[in-house]
DNA sequence: ACAAAAGTGTTTCTCATACACCCATGT
DNA sequence: ACATGGGTGTATGAGAAACACTTTTGT
């Protein structure tokens, strides 16, 4: 790796960090599953949106730029989120002040928690449908890279607890089901119920799942359903991939 | 993002790249999946061994850089193999010389397809099996890599066709076999060669893997197992995750 | 009363594992 | 001849999907 023979190295790149921040808000199935985007209000740029982003400081890791990042954009503190590196995007020509590499993150978030109040600019960020993003409309390489996070969580979310990150903490079987819709594929909601339930008496024996004892409020029409608590390890994973 | 006032930015880290090269080796099953060490013969230097890797150049990808880091070290030519980002490693402190953000990636060889013949140093590159990683001898943070990259192919191999990355163009089913046992799990071994070929169906169904029509030749006793090419793209996946 | 959503139980079918048997090679 | 490894076929069992039916809500 390194020449071993200097002692100092000559800084030739700028580092930064952008996330793409996750979240389920209540909406259609098409459009639940949603992305935070920072509006970008020079005139003189062409594209007008971005992720939210930050340079990183001299003493600062990755995972701590990108918490700052959200602090400074949104106004939210993001300790307690979700996060994960996605990749690093560099090339030489991505940006044309210089040689920017940017670790792209992926924070997962419950709506309830966020009020977008930002700090630095005025325009404050706003959601977006992950199938309704202006593509043609986004900074840099950001849809790259936000292409590449789509693809990881629909990936994830087979195997790994990535819903029970963006679900409240307490929820029911249908939102389960419906936040796994709207991130991978809207056909589970034709499932009947009771095959649902059964892909997830494993999670209830070993207690990762836990009945409330209460119903949810009814909501319109039918019979509410139980309440449920995710009680085990977020950064866990699935005996086996689901099946669906 | 970055500040979009500036129309020059000072540059304040320094890229590299480090590449973790796995290869499957003829050997026992514990010690069959290899990765490849360079020495460091830096009497000062406390650690001893480090992943390939070298600094970015100006106008260079993270690819680039990757496959020229192979190149200097080994002195092959790496165009054609296989190559994935894994992550970047850039803690403040992880070398004392400055800030120094290392976009590690992983390689997958067929070990034929190397001769190693340095071109930099006069000290050769060499395999090491991954149950025999000397941890506490390795350089800067790349134990922190290493495992991750270990984690990383061990998880892939389940449902992404890594396998045919490691094989050689033809090969048996035992081949197969014992290259999935070799990275995941010993205890494959015992299962019939009947149920491992059902398990390839939907493969030699979907054309992906393809019967060469001749017996590959005598390994000692026990017959000779049927010769099989790989005709799919080599980024694809498997329809379900590999149940074993 | 009825539609809509949720919960329970049973049936069916797919597929992974287990097992029994045949084939080809080296000693 | 026989031990060893590879190939073919069938049986078994777990689990996913399909279906029938009951329970709870709003209109």
């Amino acid at each position: 790796m390194l020449s071993v023979r200097e002692h100092v190295l000559t800084p030739t790149a700028t580092l930064a960090v952008d996330v793409v921040v996750f979240t389920l808000r209540p909406d259609t199935v098409e459009r639940a599953w949603q992305v935070l985007l920072v509006p970008r209000p020079d005139p003189w740029s062409i594209s007008r949106r971005a992720l939210p982003g930050v340079l990183v400081d001299e003493d600062e890791t990755f995972d701590e730029a990108a918490r700052r990042a959200l602090l400074v954009k949104t106004g939210i503190d993001a300790r307690d989120w979700y996060l994960e590196q996605l990749a690093t995007f560099g090339s030489p020509t991505r940006d044309s002040r210089g040689r920017v590499a940017s670790i792209s993150h992926i924070a997962l978030i419950q709506s309830d928690n966020i009020k977008i109040h930002p700090v630095e600019t005025d325009s404050p960020a706003e959601w977006c449908p992950v199938t309704a993003i202006p593509w043609s409309d986004l900074a840099f390489d950001h849809a790259a890279i936000l292409r590449e996070a789509i693809n990881r969580v629909r990936g994830k979310v087979r195997y790994a607890w990535v819903l029970f990150q963006l679900l409240p903490p307490i929820f029911t079987m249908s939102d389960l089901r419906a936040a796994y819709a709207a991130i991978r594929d809207p056909s589970v909601l034709n499932m009947s119920t009771s095959n649902v339930r059964k892909l997830f008496r494993r999670l209830i024996d070993d207690q990762a799942l836990v009945a409330v004892g209460k119903r949810a409020e009814a909501r319109g029409r039918g019979r509410p359903g139980d309440l449920f608590r995710f009680d085990g390890p977020l950064t866990g994973t699935w005996d086996r991939e689901l099946p669906w």
